[in-house]
DNA sequence: GCAATGTTTGCATAGGTATTCAAGCCCAAT
DNA sequence: ATTGGGCTTGAATACCTATGCAAACATTGC
């Protein structure tokens, strides 16, 4: 016997018909306790278990749910993937994974190939996607749900923190440090959620008055994001406080202030992050940074899908979680701001 | 038409048969060029793509490499899944991923949920395996390859990077820098990679007739390293290097040396970890460590796990690849070592 | 004891594709 | 002109499971 015993193996040995014994592993159908007990037995004995694809060919549920990632240097990816498999896992589904490398390139082709998995539903992380395949999907009638990006008018789920309101309170916090030099590393200008966090960072300084005193983009990268740190600091007129649009990247730019350019962070300069990556909080940066709150958006990213796998004509939503400011040391603490 | 077209669909669209439609997205199968041509026209006219289900229900291939992995903590995984999605897309194949989340239960659960999808192959990656599933596995005839850890005496595939030669060579390294109390934070005694890191290691020592200064476990995770750290410190003869089993803990005792016990690295202690992990080169780190070479693992693992699926009756490898030590800040570097 | 429910079971079919087999075609060689 | 061989093509079947339907059975109430 070395192939794979098949339902119809199981019913055989049992004396039973192949209905039963898949009826007795679909939860929720008829059988008596006595048939199940048959069944149970007579599976264990040749280790059989149903074959997921053949299932997922006549349910026309394969219980895999896509998620395509750009890249997972950003340890804010790693964690929230972690999270999402394990409340997936919990439901009963699986995550296949799609990689579209750091080129960016062929994201179309790569959820083409998605597709014909068959999954039940598709998650994109820190990946913008066309317009094209948006109407794909729609026909398809397959679930989607943005991760820390959103498609505004789209008319596409997206869960995202409260990227305005917390690029609005950074500011906030780095005016009343009396700081009257800052400047802003950007992400990726193709990503919404880059910009929602300059924009509310913007909103707080217009509020107040205050100008931003420079803006560079940093892609979202390490090496782009050193650079403009770099650049900022040989103006004649450097900043005396950097928000930098995600920890990633705020990171590489106090390596770079310390370290390559011999700047002192928060004397000199007050660096500001967002995501609070797990690094953010280890002494060697205990860097001030902007918590996205990764288990609930997860929690909420699930349940989602999930409502819409559903009933298909579920509204698909926008939902955005505000997180705290996590106050540490990379940047001056205003009076009575003790978070 | 609100329901996926099928290769039947097409068929008549065009007028041919079914087996033709499926000839034609069928690499290697007979087609004339008309054929093809008015095969493609009519499928592009109705967007159909072949159902990935239903051909590996029918092949009993399924193009999937199952992942199982304990943790994303340690920023080599992340790093090692995004090479290993990209060599697997290279050649038709996805990742579809399992956690067994930190608490390590119920590995064996996953396993077999993983079988139910008719994975064409399975990569374990810092887990371990018992003796049961392997055997399962074997009975399964499905290709199982282990990465980053080994299993000695259990005929699987395995690779790993040479860690006995590693841990040798850091000794070697430690013993040409003069240092004459040198300790050892393991990772998990479970673990045949911590094993044999610690193996070379000590025969390193032996060989120079050089004492283990002292050995305590740190179980892969950074809070139990901290604390590892703290109490070798608080010995009355304290260490005077530390090699630590692999950098994610490696980073956490930089940590807990500075900032919690205002040891100063490398001028107090020397600290070597192993893996060579991004974060080890930036400079608020700057590790000196055992480079994993992760891509030509990576190459390695995709290989054998093709051979096995192409030939089930191929042999089992057992691969050690060779990795340099990176010398950077973070220990006292002997004269003439600078590499 | 019988009709009327309610529950369990088996039969047959569907779901979308790959592949064997035999039939059909065309062209070259004799 | 005929035979042979090489390509293409279509019909039929298999892969493994879930489910509608009808038959068989058990149960209840009178």
């Amino acid at each position: 016997m070395t192939k794979k015993p098949t339902s119809s193996d199981v019913a055989r040995h049992a004396g039973v018909s192949q209905s039963a014994v898949s009826r007795v592993f679909t939860p929720g159908a008829s059988v008596s306790p006595d048939m199940a007990k048959r069944v149970r037995a007579s599976a264990d004995a040749l280790g059989y278990r149903p074959n997921a694809l053949a299932r997922g060919l006549i349910t026309g549920r394969s219980r895999i749910i896509g998620l395509v990632v750009a890249y997972l240097d950003n340890p804010f990816y790693p964690d929230a993937i972690e999270k999402l498999s394990n409340a997936l896992q919990q439901q009963g589904y699986h995550l296949l994974i799609f990689t579209t490398g750091k080129h960016g390139i062929d994201t179309d082709t790569v959820i083409q190939d998605i597709l014909d998995y068959q999954v039940d539903g598709l998650i994109l992380a820190s990946i913008t996607i066309t317009a094209d395949l948006t109407k794909r999907c729609a026909e398809a009638r397959i679930p989607l749900v943005l991760f820390n990006r959103g498609l505004p008018g789209s008319g596409l789920s997206a869960v995202t923190s409260g990227n305005q309101a917390g690029g609005r309170r950074i500011a906030e916090f780095l005016l009343a440090g009396g700081h009257d030099r800052i400047a802003h590393i950007s992400g990726f200008d193709g990503a919404q959620t880059a910009r929602d966090r300059l924009r509310g960072f913007q909103d707080g300084l217009d509020d107040a008055g205050a100008p931003l005193h420079a803006h560079l983009p940093g892609k979202f990268d390490r090496a782009t994001a050193s650079e403009a740190a770099r650049a900022l600091m040989d103006r004649p007129d450097p900043p005396d406080a950097i928000f930098v649009a995600n920890d990633h990247m705020a990171l590489a730019v106090m390596d770079t202030l310390r370290h390559d350019l011999g700047v002192r962070v928060p004397d000199e300069v007050s660096v500001v992050g967002y995501d609070d990556v797990p690094m953010a909080a280890w002494p060697a940066y205990d860097l001030t940074t902007l918590r996205q709150p990764t288990r609930r958006m997860v929690d909420v990213t699930v349940e989602d899908l999930m409502t819409q796998i559903e009933t298909p004509a579920a509204p698909r939503r926008r939902v955005e979680i505000d997180g705290p400011l996590v106050i540490r040391g990379s940047a001056r603490i205003p009076e009575g701001w003790t978070s």
